[in-house]
DNA sequence: TCCTAAGCGAGACGGTACGTCTTGTCTTCCA
DNA sequence: TGGAAGACAAGACGTACCGTCTCGCTTAGGA
């Protein structure tokens, strides 16, 4: 309550320098920016910028934050939607990666990309465990381990997101998920079962 | 046949950077090496370094040409083999990775690992792609595009190997292969079909 | 009147300041001061600090008005106790410097010390400018410009003190006084004559 | 010998750098000057300047080395000429100072002027040390310690060049020669003595 | 057998970015 | 309303690498 300005001054800069970040991935890609480009866009003293992060990738990883908070509700919402399917909020994803591909295709071929995709990773992991977890709860039994699962399940929506960006999104959000998921629900189906373990 | 003697000695140098490079990534791993260490490792003047090669990844890519020729064999002999599941040489691969584990390891997290991600990859999709085309030279129609099937399929054995490495491989070989087909038959076979098209 | 309690508070963080720059100096030596160790030795704000002084060397330097004032009446008495030599009060100097010898030793070598000798070389050359003015006004003349003397006395002075400082005072201030005298006197009475002058 | 070419452009960076110094101090004064002016000056990368010195203080300090052997020969050679009053080279140092004036009053009041104080007080109280030594060693005994008698001889050079530059030299070198004699031969003799000793 | 060109080690160099440090200003809070 | 707290801009510092370069030594292969 009493320090309010003053967390607004904070906060500013703070926005000052994520801002900065965004434009100039934009502009040029994360692996090419400098911690001097950034304060020099932001108007900022050196200083200031090592006040508030660590370095460029902690920079980073702070507009991510704002990002896994808006992706948050997409990775928890849909899974009442659609109890059958929602292993992930897959069409959720597509559709958001759309929306931002300015940004996540600036960023790929770098170290900017990793940050994002541990970014999403866990939440994606998080979401997949989350859901096998339900599953066992349920007394299913899963032939294969269930972090294998969780690996395999994220890692496919990973990829086919991947893939998508690379190729300049070729098809609509829609069709992609659909794809995804006729792929992925075979296996899965095929390893979930009703009370006997195999591994 | 001029330049034998000297062509040695060209092998030579080159050979004692790639085994500089080699045992320096098993020692602190691939992102904390800088060119001065190799060149002291390797015995080596600065300027022959770059009379080579272009940087270290360009030595870390010429490194791994050798990977590259010893997994062709892999890649390309158990195809033959077991042609009712053979899209991928699962097993050769997770074999393979288990006897280099240490190697691998030492560059996970890093660019290194990209490095060897890209020539893997090339390999994997390589054979995915020829598994698929010859499906549809047999008159079988995919219900999803061809390239997104080889991604998914590629992937999806890029994902479990990482998983495995990540985790020091807490089960063999054989038994990683046998959950990765079962994770990925069910999805791909769901998507061949006798002679119509969807998508 | 009503700013009583405002000016208690003032004349507290001057000194406080002031405490704590000396107590700073004895650990550490002027030089390796910065105004932060200053405010946090303190206990005050930034703003604080440069509210009441421009910068270290203004804080030192008010902390030295009370070494004028202490200094002050040695400089001023010991000229009628002994008129025959005190050209300067250098006994008193000695013994004075003896007592302090902790806090000069903390500031030999930097900047810190420059300011200490200011004071001090302004009492000094004061000194002995009066001492030769009033050795004209009795008609005597000077072979020598005055600022010549001035300079040439009160610097031995320095430069004695100095090295017994810098020796860890190997003598006591007597005998320190009867080398003073022995050699500056021998000079000093060669210029000066009853009525001629020659430069 | 075998490394004649390399040596050569050692030396060439480190003239650069120590010509690149001086200018700059004759135009601002050796407080204000950064590193990077000093090598933007030069020619010259950063790493090269860290490679040659120390720091700012090192290259001074290297520059006065040069100094020190023109200074050498002064400080040496006239002690034969007038071995009567030749305790120091008095005139020598006032007409080299003239000369070099520029140089040195930019370096007045800043820590630059320190550095150029202790080279030449080293040559002072080495020269004065071998005087005296030689006087005891011709059976004179000294009512004050030799290193009191030094300092003493040094110090009062020493106060009368700063003075004489500070007050833009108002009076020739030979007349302040003159006077610095003047002043110390009445002290110094008095303490000389013929086989006698005090203290 | 000598000569000459290439491979090579050694390492100086210009350059760029880093993360740290300190200064003096400026804005906000609070008594 | 004025003193205190501390966020901030500015910019120098010394370090770490990079990729280029110049220099001589050694040595192989043709004259």
């Amino acid at each position: 309550m009493e320090n309010k300005k003053v967390d607004r001054r904070i906060q500013r800069t703070r926005q000052l320098l994520q801002d900065a970040l965004i434009s100039l991935i934009l502009e040029k890609g994360y692996d090419k920016i400098t911690v001097q480009n950034i304060i020099d866009r932001a108007n900022v003293g050196r200083s200031t910028f090592y006040a508030h992060f660590l370095d460029k990738d902690d920079l980073m990883a702070s507009n991510l934050e704002k990002l896994h908070e808006e992706l948050g509700p997409h990775l928890a919402s849909s899974y009442d939607d659609d109890s059958e399917r929602a292993m992930l909020p897959s069409l959720a994803l597509f559709r958001h990666t759309q929306e931002q591909h300015h940004m996540y295709k600036s960023m790929i071929g770098g170290r900017g990309i990793e940050i994002v995709h541990q970014v999403i990773w866990d939440g994606l992991t998080a979401h997949a465990r989350a859901h096998f977890e339900q599953l066992e709860s349920t007394g299913k039994r899963l032939a294969v381990p269930k972090e294998i699962l969780v690996t395999y399940l994220a890692g496919s929506m990973r990829i086919l997101l991947t893939w998508w960006l690379d190729n300049d999104m070729p098809y609509p959000p829609e069709q992609m998920n659909e794809m995804f998921l006729k792929l992925v629900d075979g296996g899965i189906e095929g390893v979930i079962q009703d009370g006997q373990e195999i591994s």
